[in-house]
RNA sequence: GGGCGUGUAGCUUAGUUUGGCUGGAGCACCCGGCUGAUAACCGGGAGGCCACAGGUUCAAAUCCUGUCAUGCCCA
């Protein structure tokens, strides 16, 4: 018995003696007794039965010593050209073993014949030991039957001899995301194989090559012209070129002094070829059309998901490759697979798949598209979510639609037209918020843009959103909602009216790529027109720029309006202030001048009078903090000792040792680059600091409370009351109410309770009149005991 | 078995190319606020061994090696 030494352990069960011990290069070229003798005729093989030497044995499992079967697998087929074994069939295309392979066996479905062969070795005196091995089995991707390898004869192109050639092309190709390319394409294509191209199938694109039974010739008609020509005189001419019609042509040899009869092939071809074929293919080139083909080749962009790599990927560049002598697509992009709520491949059987007609239904195909489009980078898998379609629908288009419905509803009632040039207000004589949302529209298109061209859609589609929910939404609309109620014409109305037709406009073009429908949808109520018809608004080779001025300062100093904004209410909490009791005065520290928005800040911050100071030190002193990126590289290994050093020194003498050039750690100069300051609140202070691009930022509230702030705060949650019960009764905005208040507690100034009043149109009132009755709605706010009652008049 | 991806909070993700401030958002959750403001909004909170294990470095989610899981292609 002859194993491999490592392997004895696992092979041989009894104790045993061991004779010899050689490498395995020594019993190489012997020969040796074949386990089913006359299954092969090796008469002229000189190889046959005897042992030869291969790289993809291994002694993980087995013995070291395999017995190849050439016909049924690439490696024993490799092998067995190599070394010149007899390549002979022992199994027919029916899977049973051909006669006069073994008395036991032929005949049989050899799937059923592993007990049958076991017995034979075992009465033969032939068998050591019987073992069950778990492995991979290939079986039908249909039906699951059982597969079995089978050499068969093969129409091949032989791509190993255009591998420099389309390695160039693949290299010319811009793939997105790039690995995808070098890496996954690049690499398998470096190790090129001849590609199979015929199929016995029946449906397909008949392989056109004709063989005379006489000489052997080989001709490939390229043409009906040439079938024509070329066909016997006993021939019709096929109704169409498809089998079986094709199979009944014979053509006329061409070979000089042969007029043998030429059959056809009976092969189909891959139809990963004609995938491969479908630039020209397309256009019935080169029969006719050659101007379209050559205007449209090679494509800019194509788009596949990742398993087209060896696809379709593939089959247009071999086709371009061997054919045209020319790359087939400029761009390509390949995506990753959407995979279920787990991260698991999505199947029918396993009943884990989603129906898109549930979200179609339920929020639309946009907002699948939107989500698709904005949930992860192209190329990344990704894991569906259904609450992510929601969400996409939820904010992105329930928001822009209740845009678009404000501004229509107001635009129907004052009869808005944006091509009456009376009511049109030039950019430059709009509000600070009108030009401000402009500005932002363009500059959020201009990214959107530049990010398309570098395949981030994900991230331009959702600075999209973000524009829509919180720009245009949550702010313009917000501070806006006032303007357009005016009953009166106003010019400030028509800024407004104007401002959001534009931007509108602008958010229909950019999103109409990904969700067609909404889009245009809103623009054709903007405008009567089709978005779909309408040129890129960011302009190109072909195409104006159709955007709004872009103001960086006027951004920069909305962005801050609104970070203060967000500070006051933090200031607000924290101070346990609460939001509708108004604050006498607000003071902004530093920064740029916001004088144009102090009406916005304060109405949003709730103060009565907002003022600029210089003045800092009485709210805030200064905090030292490292900049560790500049610090590690001068520091290295000392870092850790500066760092603890610098955080126990004094902020204020540390900068001013610095400023005079002597700050030294751990024998390091200290330098203002080392270091970044920031502002902080000194204590008992309700203020709060911003840092950005403007310095800092500091925002500080008067905590003072005095009889008439005091009115006002109870004016407000009193309209805010009577608001929410308006509501609550289903009323229209218009409707006229009658309203009763009673007041335990405390007094309302005449000008707040007109305030009531018309902010809540009754249009009779009474305040401290008679008795509370008992449905009255109760509250209490500031220690003040509220009664309200309200009827529809 | 080989090649190429992916793995960050309960969920979906940003950050990884080029190492550096307390790993940033949205949904859901908790507390508070605001609202004729929509499935909306604002402030705060809780929730992260950045898959795991080593290594390089003053410093690692990020670079290197290995492992695991998962997906695609090939065998």
């Amino acid at each position: 018995m002859i194993l491999a030494k490592e392997l004895i352990g696992n092979v041989l069960r009894n104790h045993m003696e061991i004779l010899d011990e050689f490498p395995g290069s020594e019993i190489i070229g012997k020969s040796y007794k074949p386990l089913f003798p006359g299954a092969i005729d090796g008469s002229g093989h000189s190889s046959a039965w005897t042992i030869v030497g291969a790289d993809f044995v291994t002694t993980t499992d087995g013995t070291g010593v395999v017995h190849t079967a050439v016909m049924y697998g690439e490696d024993d087929y490799s092998l067995g050209m190599e070394v010149g074994f007899p390549a002979q069939h022992t199994v027919g295309m029916d899977g049973k073993f051909i006669q006069g392979t073994h008395d036991g066996l032929d005949g049989k479905y050899v799937k059923e014949c592993d007990d049958l062969i076991i017995d034979i070795l075992v009465t033969q005196g032939l068998l050591y030991r019987e073992h069950s091995y778990t492995h991979d089995y290939p079986h039908c991707w249909r039906t699951d039957h059982p597969l079995l390898y089978y050499a068969m004869d093969s129409w091949f192109v032989r791509m190993t001899a255009v591998k420099d050639q389309i390695l160039q092309y693949n290299s010319e190709v811009e793939w997105a995301p790039e690995w995808t390319g070098t890496k996954r394409m690049g690499e398998w294509l470096s190790n090129i194989k001849d590609w199979a191209i015929s199929r016995e199938r029946y449906w397909g694109t008949p392989l056109p090559v004709w063989i005379c039974k006489e000489c052997g010739k080989e001709h490939c008609i390229g043409s009906i012209e040439e079938l024509s020509e070329m066909k016997s005189s006993s021939s019709e001419m096929p109704p169409e070129l498809h089998r079986p019609y094709v199979d009944e042509v014979s053509l006329i040899c061409p070979n000089d002094g042969c007029d043998g009869e030429m059959a056809r092939e009976p092969y189909v071809m891959d139809c990963w070829f004609d995938s491969g074929c479908a630039t020209f293919a397309q256009w019935h080139y080169p029969f006719e059309n050659s101007d379209k083909f050559e205007g449209s080749f090679p494509v800019d962009y194509i788009c596949e998901a990742v398993d087209q790599t060896r696809g379709w990927f593939y089959s247009l560049m071999a086709v371009s490759t061997t054919v045209f002598d020319s790359i087939c697509y400029r761009r390509c992009l390949s995506l990753g697979h959407i995979l279920d709520k787990d991260g698991k491949k999505m199947s029918k059987s396993k009943g884990n798949v989603v129906n898109p007609w549930d979200h179609f239904n339920k929020e639309g195909a946009d907002s699948i598209r939107w989500y698709m489009t904005t949930q992860s980078a192209p190329w990344s898998p990704t894991n569906f979510d259904p609450n992510g379609v929601r969400e996409s629908y939820g904010k992105m288009f329930l928001t822009l639609w209740n845009v678009y419905k404000f501004h229509a509803d107001y635009a129907a009632l004052d009869g808005f037209n944006p091509d009456n040039e009376g009511s049109f207000v030039p950019i430059e004589e709009r509000s600070p918020l009108d030009r401000w949302i402009l500005s932002k529209v363009a500059s959020m298109a201009d990214g959107y843009h530049d990010q398309f061209v570098g395949w981030d859609f994900h991230k331009a589609g959702r600075d999209l959103e973000n524009f829509v929910v919180n720009d245009l939404s949550n702010w313009y609309v917000r501070r806006s909602r006032r303007r357009l109620w005016n009953e009166a014409d106003s010019r400030d109305k028509h800024s407004c009216q104007n401002t959001l037709h534009e931007v509108l406009l602008v958010v229909c073009k950019l999103m109409a790529p990904v969700s067609p429908f909404v889009s245009d949808t809103i623009h054709r109520g903007l405008v009567g027109t089709s978005v779909h018809l309408a040129d890129w608004p960011v302009g190109s080779d072909l195409v104006q720029r159709s955007l709004p001025p872009i103001d960086p300062l006027i951004e920069i100093e909305m962005g801050l309006v609104r970070s203060i904004a967000e500070a006051g209410r933090r200031v607000r909490v924290e101070a346990g202030r609460r939001q509708r009791l108004p604050c006498r005065s607000g003071w902004i520290v530093g920064g740029p001048d916001l004088s144009s928005f102090h009406d916005i800040l304060s109405e949003e911050l709730n103060v009565e009078d907002i003022s600029v100071v210089d003045e800092l030190d009485k709210f805030q002193k200064i905090e030292i903090v490292p900049n560790r990126r500049a610090l590690g590289a001068k520091c290295r290994g000392d870092l850790p000792r500066v760092l603890s050093e610098l955080e126990m020194a004094d902020s204020e003498t540390l900068l001013l040792e610095i400023e005079a050039g002597i700050a030294a750690f751990g024998g390091y100069e200290i330098l203002a680059s080392d270091i970044e300051i920031k502002r902080v609140e000194r204590e008992g202070f309700a203020a709060a600091t911003l840092s950005g691009e403007y310095g800092d930022v500091s925002l500080v509230l008067d905590m003072e409370t005095d009889q008439d702030l005091l009115s006002k705060g109870l004016a407000r949650d009193v309209i805010r009351r009577i608001q929410a019960k308006r509501k609550d009764m289903d009323l229209d905005i218009e409707a006229k109410i009658s309203l009763s208040v009673w007041l335990d507690g405390a007094v309302i100034s005449t000008a707040d309770w007109d305030r009531v009043i018309s902010e809540t149109r009754a249009e009779s009132s009474s305040l401290d009149e008679g008795i509370a009755p008992e449905d009255a709605i109760d509250f209490e706010v500031d220690g003040v005991g509220v009664s309200i009652c309200i009827e529809e008049s």
